[in-house]
DNA sequence: AACGAGACTTAGTAAACACTAG
DNA sequence: CTAGTGTTTACTAAGTCTCGTT
């Protein structure tokens, strides 16, 4: 049946050890979501750490190492053969098919599968045929090889890729992996293999994934000295910082005159998209007529009116924050295309002006003091801060800083500065450290006094009035400059991040509300009125030429609508799903090898919940894939793996270079077909060299209105959660059991769709306390049951109330203390199955709330055991209307 | 079709904060 | 109250997908 085999897959897993992979057994195979996911894990997992390991140690654990994924990378980069293939592999391999790497060989234990691929191709003469065919007009995409020298063209594509040549893991990587592998195997993680966790193994695993973890670290810290809108310059310094807040009215200003109605008419064209469709269905009895209403509220209004909104609530007023509770999710629908009828902010909040060092400290230059520029200070300051950051000893990393910071420095520094190794900025490093320290050091009184301020400025620019409601605005800091610091192997990391200035930022606004004002001394670069989009502010980022924008909070109406919106076309989904499902299994067959691929894609989008996949230049950034543009090298087939079939092992680099890595055991006709799609190309072609993502997108277009790639994500996120949770949920369990296990039913989301993270730095730490709190209690549960024996004992002779009264006092204690003990239990086991892996993103992004929420009230959990109060504010929609009866 | 800009969602980590045990 | 920990928030990079152009 279905490839999913979803439902029985999903059966698979025992309540508890779901999660846990570990069993990977025979469910891997069908599963897909569920088992299958576990079987990410494990190799994720374990790889990762490897990886890790692997960084740590070479770089040397403190730093983390800014790619931690990037596998041993890193330095050496050793070529890897097969992956660049581009270049010199072109040449040196042109043209086996089917091994290209011949190098890699040894990893790739297929090999001789690859023999068979080729037979088997004739086989199929006539696909083969076909391929070809397609492959010689098929030019546009590189498509390669198929003529000798093929090679070349696909070189070129990939030439361009790793142009550095050096090409990213794949070799390294394997090798890691392998390594670790039969290492202690077990160690890493335990999943699908079947083992399970081993946690034990201290060396590999543990220790080195700690320490592996922190390797990532990043690039942040660059930015971070800079603080926060502190005390300290508010009202002087700065000309850029907003708080000039002036009064005046800037509003004047200038475009503005384009009528609101103009603009909204020309982008308002557009069709009505599946959301929206959706979301009219919803409440389809309410009007619009009252937002009407409250759209034009009076330019000045200012906060307090907004409450009204929703008249109820009003009351509690002063105390906190609003009254919130605006229903929005019971307003009937927006007109489409319209964003907003009514929007007044304040405009971003600028990065504090820079701080010059005080004179005491100095930057050396071939061990001679020299006295910078102020710019040049800055910025040089900015590579000081982050000097015990593994990533400062990059070469990359490096040039691109230094070609930077040559550019900001005055023609006498740029001269006497040429090379970066002479330049010593210890003291920059040790005062920033210091100045951090003085931070948490200070008294009660300062630091409450910091916070004020701080609340004061959200206050003012946290804030945005729209269409008459109070809302939160997300992001209202503008980014401060620092050295971009991209994640993975990224080809720009190091290059300085821009200050940005008013006159680089847009405003959107309502042309009838009061403009924020520029800083004074400024000018926005530009102030329009388009309720087109959801956007307060934006401007355009140096390092990628891409746009930031400020916009609303996750608890607003037009995020919450869209993400709402978002479930919708899952649910959606899921009711076609099976459809979709038995025509992609179709096309398998098809003789076009364009709609093959097509098909076999959508199925490892929907069974593995791999993201699309866009194209990317390599060139500005690192070399990460999706489904659609995964290569040659990231997939090898196994004819026979662990006693299964057909396996497929995938090893790639995903979003944010987490790396994924596992088996999987598809389908006889989706491994021919893979062999099929290898055929004649070498590592760095496509896979999929006839699909891209909007050819996938248009096809899901039309099998349901609304479905793009990622919608799978989200439905088999949501819909593993609810199965799993029926599942795992036992009606006589604690509520802390209970808790357990939607963790685990959220697990086993966050294994499908490989979110990772870092193992804690003080997870051994933690996890040995909690041990200890745990044999303490089995220590006093021991001595309190000996007590209660010898009360026992001692009341079958005295029988006197007394010591009835303390026995059954003790008993009371004792099933107290064995309450705590498994309590204890119970989050010990919680963490170890969690240490990689982030829930958080899917609880987020992915699960219906509803479904959780539904779930609360079947079993009678508070919610807030489930979600933190930013969660309860994000999903309130949810909240307030799901019951237990809601069903995805 | 290929591109590129634009808009918005998704993602992991470090800083900030809250909480607890000592 | 302090230090150590665990949790939440801030931050911003990195994806997806749409749309207008060429």
């Amino acid at each position: 049946m279905d490839p999913q085999s979803g439902d029985s897959g999903i059966g698979s897993p025992d309540p508890q050890g779901v999660p846990k992979p570990s069993e990977g057994k025979s469910k891997k195979t069908v599963e897909n979501h569920l088992n299958g996911t576990p079987n990410h894990v494990s190799h994720k997992h374990s790889s990762s750490s490897s990886h890790k390991h692997h960084h740590k140690s070479s770089s040397g654990d403190k730093h983390k190492d800014p790619n931690r994924h990037k596998h041993g990378s890193s330095g050496e980069k050793s070529k890897d053969p097969n992956r660049h293939k581009h270049k010199e592999h072109s040449s040196s391999k042109p043209k086996d098919p089917n091994k290209p790497s011949s190098g890699s060989s040894k990893d790739h234990s297929s090999k001789p599968k690859d023999g068979h691929h080729s037979s088997e191709k004739h086989k199929h003469s006539s696909e083969g045929a076909e391929k070809h065919k397609h492959s010689s007009d098929g030019t546009e995409k590189h498509k390669h090889s198929s003529e000798g020298k093929g090679k070349s063209s696909s070189g070129d594509k990939h030439k361009e890729r790793h142009k550095d040549g050096s090409s990213k893991h794949s070799s390294d990587k394997h090798r890691s992996d392998k390594v670790k592998k039969e290492g202690s195997s077990s160690s890493s993680k335990p999943k699908s293999s079947g083992d399970v966790k081993v946690k034990t193994e201290p060396g590999l695993s543990e220790k080195g994934a700690s320490p592996t973890k922190l390797v990532i670290k990043k690039e942040k810290e660059a930015s971070q000295p800079v603080v926060n809108w502190e005390p300290q310059d508010s009202d002087d310094d700065v000309p850029l910082a907003v708080r000039a807040q002036g009064e005046k009215r800037a509003h004047e200003s200038d475009s503005d005159d384009e009528p609101l109605a103009a603009r909204a008419e020309k982008k308002k064209i557009k069709k009505e998209k599946p959301a929206e469709a959706v979301a009219r269905k919803r409440k389809a009895e309410s009007d619009d007529d009252d937002d009407k209403p409250i759209a034009k509220p009076k330019p000045k209004k200012k906060k307090g009116k907004e409450e009204k909104a929703t008249p109820e609530k009003g009351k509690k007023k002063a105390k906190k924050e609003e009254p919130e509770v605006w229903k929005w999710w019971e307003e009937g629908p927006r007109e489409e295309g319209v964003k907003w009828k009514f929007l007044e902010h304040k405009g971003p909040v600028f990065a504090p002006l820079y701080e010059p060092l005080p004179d005491d400290v100095q930057f050396l230059y071939d061990g001679k003091v020299m006295k910078l520029s102020e710019e040049t200070e800055e910025v040089a300051g900015f590579f000081g801060r982050m000097l015990d950051h593994d990533y400062t000893t990059k070469d990359v990393f490096r040039k691109n800083f230094f070609h930077d910071w040559r550019k900001v420095m005055t023609p006498e520094e740029r001269k006497v500065i040429t090379n970066l190794d002479k330049c010593d900025f210890r003291q920059m490093d040790v005062y920033y450290k210091q100045k951090s320290e003085e931070r948490k050091q200070m008294s009660k009184e300062e630091k409450q006094e910091i916070k004020k301020k701080n609340e004061a400025t959200v206050e003012e620019y946290g804030f945005c009035n729209i269409d008459g409601h109070k809302q939160r605005i997300g992001n209202f800091k503008i980014e401060p400059p620092g050295l971009f610091r991209g994640r993975g192997d990224h080809p720009k990391m190091g290059m300085l991040k821009k200050r940005v200035r008013p006159e680089d930022v847009i405003i959107n606004c309502s042309k009838d509300s009061e403009y924020p004002e520029a800083p004074a001394g400024h000018k926005w670069k530009e102030v329009r009125h388009d309720n087109s989009v959801t956007w307060l502010a934006s401007w355009s980022e140096n390092i990628q030429g891409s746009i930031k924008y400020v916009m609303l909070n996750a608890t607003s109406r037009l995020k919450g609508e869209k993400d709402w919106m978002k479930y919708e076309t899952a649910r959606k989904l899921h009711k076609c799903v099976d459809r979709i499902r038995a025509q992609y299994r179709e096309e398998w067959k098809s003789k076009e090898m364009r709609i093959r691929q097509r098909a076999v894609a959508l199925y490892f989008i929907d069974k593995l919940a791999l993201r699309a996949g866009n194209e990317k230049d390599s060139d500005e950034a690192a070399d990460t894939v999706g489904c659609c543009s995964l290569r040659v090298e990231h997939i090898n087939l196994h004819r026979e793996h662990e006693g299964k079939e057909f396996v497929v092992e995938f090893d790639f680099l995903g979003k944010d270079s987490i790396r994924y890595h596992n088996f999987v055991a598809v389908e006889k006709k989706v491994f021919k077909n893979l062999q099929l799609f290898k055929e004649n190309k070498s590592d760095g072609d496509d896979l999929f060299d006839r699909l891209n993502t909007t050819i996938l997108n248009k096809h899901l277009q039309d099998m349901m209105e609304g479905l793009t790639a990622k919608v799978f994500r989200t439905y088999n996120a949501s819909n593993t959660l609810q199965q799993q949770l029926k599942l795992l949920t036992n009606s006589e369990d604690s509520v802390a059991a209970k808790i357990l296990s939607y963790n685990r039913a959220n697990r086993a989301v966050a294994i499908l769709c490989n979110h990772q993270r870092s193992v804690p730095k003080t997870f051994e730490k933690s996890m040995s306390n909690l041990q200890a709190k745990i044999d303490k209690k089995k220590e006093d549960i021991k001595k309190s049951r000996k007590e209660y024996k010898g009360l026992k004992a001692d009341y079958k002779h005295k029988r006197d109330a007394k010591t009835a009264g303390m026995l059954e006092r003790k008993k009371k204690q004792m099933e107290r203390l064995e309450e705590q003990l498994m309590k204890l239990e119970v989050q010990a086991t919680d963490k170890e199955e969690n240490k990689e892996i982030a829930l958080g993103t899917s609880k987020l992004n992915y699960l219906d709330p509803r479904i959780s929420v539904a779930w609360c009230k079947k079993w009678e959990v508070p919610v807030e055991k489930i979600y933190n109060k930013t969660q309860r504010e994000k999903f309130a929609w949810a909240i307030d209307m799901a019951d237990e009866t809601f069903e995805f």
